[in-house]
DNA sequence: CCGGATCCTGGCCGATACTG
DNA sequence: CAGTATCGGCCAGGATCCGG
């Protein structure tokens, strides 16, 4: 988030606005929310996370775990062998995330067909109105 | 892009995780969930949402109704009158919506205090990390 | 194997000005 | 009042090299 501080928001939603928007900057980057639903099914060591997502850069998944374990929601575990070993899990904290964000998820599968095709008929409309022959 | 028809992501997420992530850059953004949630008090006036908002620009305020519009949660009504009159309200399928975002909103604003413990405890450890007097 | 550092690009978003 | 158009800054995020 910003500096707050000048953070006037509406006025009324004050609060619960400013908490919501901070926790939907955290999970609503690109990985953050994929990385928590497949933690959600146990630790995984960071090659094994970059394989499964496969199309992360080394560089992205580095920083949203970062992001993630910064807010307390990812337990970071160094295994110092040699080569050196990295596992990270969700916390007990992060597995209270993970049930309204699996929620999300949920309404989005269930609902996919319908906003296609809204997202559809409205182009269609658009497309109507401009095209004008 | 990279395997151009068989866009494999995870294997078993495929559909689920590109719908989620399709709905999460929907409302992910900066204002969708604010507006969804205004709306969902009842149906406003451009001119009234801009003002309740306080800080949107009018080019964003129109973009992301738009957008909402567009994937068939918001609907657009137009008065033509003089001047002209332009309210929004939510669609049925956008109130379907609001339950899971509310949901969400409410884990943020539960637990604020402690994402906020865990930054700070991170940023602490982190700099003691750094800092070696 | 893990991840830091650097360069670079696209797009998001704000400010402003102009139409109907 | 409601919206469009244009310009500009800023930052997320991808590619790549390097170091432990």
């Amino acid at each position: 988030m910003k500096s707050p501080g000048k953070g006037k928001i509406t006025g009324r939603f004050d609060a619960d606005c400013l908490a919501t928007r901070e926790i939907l900057t955290r999970i609503g980057d690109k990985w953050s929310v994929l990385l928590i639903v497949i933690l959600g099914e146990g630790p995984q060591r960071f090659s094994e996370l970059k394989r499964a997502i496969e199309g992360i850069s080394q560089r992205m998944l580095t920083l949203t775990l970062r992001g993630l374990e910064r807010d307390g929601m990812v337990k970071r575990t160094v295994t110092p062998t040699n080569p050196p070993r990295v596992d990270y899990d969700l916390t007990p904290f992060g597995h209270t995330l993970l049930a309204p964000v699996a929620e999300l998820a949920l309404w989005a599968q269930r609902h996919r067909p319908e906003v296609q095709q809204a997202r559809d008929a409205f182009d269609r409309a658009e497309k109507k109105t401009v095209g004008r022959p």
